[in-house]
DNA sequence: AGATTTGTCAAACGTGTGCTTGAATACTCG
DNA sequence: CGAGTATTCAAGCACACGTTTGACAAATCT
């Protein structure tokens, strides 16, 4: 019949229902049911329910990074700390602005496979998002106070994406959403900024 | 027979595992076995296994945030952003650096529980937590910006326990254990401060 | 056209899970 | 002690889930 079409409507319906629900409240026959597909097209074309989650979830990932780098790379070398946070962000705007949008499931996907939510991929994600995170960090590198140690760099690297996993998770307990787009990343780049550009503490 | 130690140790046992597994990937069973006990005692004590994780789960949280307002209220009144930062992040420290003390267990279950990984308790963590959360503003109130309008200390507030709970939930990719206690109270507290001490964006 | 491969479907199977049962055992107190 | 209550236990039930099956249809090939 329609051949690769089944496919791609498993792999988009896993998609929405991973970044909606996460993995453990999700089950085979609804994802099938939202993909207008038989439960044993899932063993038919991925072998598994977890091959369709891993497919999904690793696709989502690269979709992600590739959009983070490419975004990260237009902006002018001489960019601010509020302009490579404001673009970085971009994706977790989304999730909570617009999450329906591709961006805000792809953010949201991320959120959940980080915080161990999905299956054992937060392996996958470190290494899929890899170059995005290695953009990030050159471009801050121009931008943040130089007695910063590359290690130091790194960490706090680690927290702001910590924390933009957490919003893009809708976790913060408070409705976002209703304040708008610009307010959210504005809040979400004035929390990176202080991150990213505190002084640092004495060791 | 032993009577209310049965109750005791179920409850003990749930929230162990609760920290180390999440709410999914956790079986009655584990937990009867775990706290040497027949799978019936928890319908018999509780109901089922959900008023068994429901009560095991406001005990932490009640527990925690009684440690929190009592360890910020006997602060000094002089006591600075990052004074108040390094008490408050104490128990995140724990569940890096000890993750089987007390402390430890409380802040990782409150991290589940905060990010939607137990049941539907997240209010009931706003809730339990917001006397804690309460005291941390008014102390904060004291020592940053007096330009910060309520609503954006707020804010900001949320993210700063945001990344705590995120680092809590060990969902960093770095090690911070193997760095010494010291190490890891340094970089909580440094990118708390710079969340919370950051220079307002322009609205 | 006939043969082969590719894809779909309804039905069923096996397993793991939370929960219940009914008998057995330990306490409590008159 | 002895009646009554509280607690424990092994066994089994019912249900939801991922997976498999075998028949069938569509597409592709020669």
């Amino acid at each position: 019949m329609a051949g690769a079409e089944t496919r791609r409507r498993l792999l988009e319906s896993a998609r929405t229902l991973l970044a909606e629900r996460g993995d453990a409240e999700l089950t085979l026959r609804e994802i099938t049911d939202a993909a207008r597909a038989n439960v044993a097209a899932v063993s038919y074309h991925f072998g598994s329910k977890e091959d369709l989650r891993t497919e999904a979830v690793r696709g989502a990932l690269r979709i992600l990074a590739e959009r983070v780098v490419t975004a990260l790379e237009a902006l002018p070398a001489d960019a601010s700390l509020v302009d490579v946070a404001t673009t970085w962000c971009e994706p977790v705007v989304a999730a909570i602005a617009r999450p329906d949008s591709e961006d805000g499931v792809l953010a949201r996907i991320a959120s959940r496979v980080a915080t161990n939510a999905v299956g054992g991929l937060r392996d996958d994600y470190e290494a899929i998002m890899a170059p995005a995170h290695a953009v990030v960090i050159e471009r801050l590198r121009r931008v943040v106070a130089e007695d910063l140690s590359d290690d130091e760099l790194r960490l706090r690297r680690e927290c702001a994406i910590g924390l933009f996993l957490f919003i893009a998770g809708d976790h913060l307990p408070i409705d976002l959403a209703a304040r708008g787009e610009a307010e959210a990343r504005r809040l979400v780049v004035g929390a990176v900024a202080g991150i990213l550009g505190g002084t640092p503490l004495p060791g």
